[in-house]
DNA sequence: AATAACCTTGACTGATTGGTCAGGTCTGCT
DNA sequence: AGCAGACCTGACCAATCAGTCAAGGTTATT
């Protein structure tokens, strides 16, 4: 039985774990700045969460299920080309809302995803495997233009998470434009041209 | 003056750290690391090094350069459709034969480019400015479709590097496939269907 | 062969880190 | 009010880390 406290607490560490784990990645993250970050003893945080360890992974299960809910979302019986709009056009608002999780995984996976190696060839590779077959019917029924259907979604991912995960170059660059200004038309353009058959 | 086993070990020692900080980030990256790969003692890094910030910096400063090279490459008298292509296929052969590179460049950013942040408000911004006008003026002459430089640009990032960053994840869903296979005939038509008038 | 400069290392240090623990405080319930 | 269990903390520990240093080994040059 969970109380209030714990609630709270709990949403409280796992909050602030998410600001310095995709800041500073695992290794770089350190319990006293989560603590701090969380206003909790770093006794505190261990009494709720076994191990820093643990902390990401608790991170890591959650972040899962979201990052794949929208390509999840893809209907086989819609139509091909408003599908795949669709979920580009959700994959990029989950970089505007939730630019934090999209570095989390980043980090994970650019440091040879340790901790996601059985998720990504289990979940994420099933998932993937049965969407492409699902876009490469599509294709062969001429209901889209004829394209590799992995790369197709690894460019889906390749484009709307750069938007959060390179966000500190894109304003260094733009100054003050905001990163995902016109990003969203762009993409629109890109991806119309590339699936009218 | 430099002498022969000077140039030797520092180029062991900046082909290890290479190696360590791409995998790990610089915090998550150690001198033991380092110098396990490297196959000398820590003292001696700190011999040729000052310290792990100095190794970190030499390998960035060596990185700019050559990353900036592709774009700096493009050429405002050229076709604008072919220098577009050109570049994107130099960016992709870096994904391909400079993977490290790509990595370490990708860590630093995605932790806020704390080490980065005056090159990239620098040099590297003062560039994409000048080529975005190029490909602007190419656009407004009716030589390429309407496009926001900018986003061109940083989809061509994005696209490349994701290949070099995120190839655990591509390995792990494409299993025997190499990554990169098949990548350059979907870019050149990807690229080829925007940018055609 | 002598020597001066260069190269290498084992043993160390102080700081930081994840994690523990004994004991104290607060909360909700009767 | 009083009590049981949940919550919280200062002080501490062992491990790991970047970096130091004195001493010994190697190299090139004469």
């Amino acid at each position: 039985m969970t109380t209030r406290i714990q609630r709270r607490n709990r949403r409280k560490i796992l909050d602030a774990a998410l600001d310095v784990f995709s800041a500073q990645g695992f290794r770089g993250a350190t319990l006293d700045q989560i603590a701090a970050v969380a206003g909790l003893s770093k006794p505190n945080l261990l009494y709720y969460f076994d191990s820093k360890e643990t902390m990401h992974r608790a991170l890591l299960d959650n972040l899962l299920d979201v990052w794949l809910a929208p390509l999840h979302a893809l209907d086989p019986q819609g139509d091909p080309t408003a599908e795949i709009m669709g979920y580009m056009r959700r994959k990029l608002e989950m970089s505007r809302d939730y630019p934090r999780e999209s570095r989390l995984f980043a980090n994970e996976v650019l440091q040879g995803a340790p901790r996601l190696s059985d998720a990504i060839a289990g979940d994420l590779k099933a998932l993937v495997d049965d969407k492409a077959a699902v876009i490469r019917g599509w294709s062969a029924a001429g209901r889209l233009a004829p394209v590799d259907p992995y790369h197709l979604i690894f460019s889906i991912w390749a484009l709307t998470q750069h938007y959060a995960d390179f966000d500190a170059q894109i304003r260094l660059i733009r100054g003050e434009t905001d990163p995902l200004d016109g990003a969203d038309a762009f993409l629109e353009t890109l991806f119309t041209r590339l699936l009218t058959p």
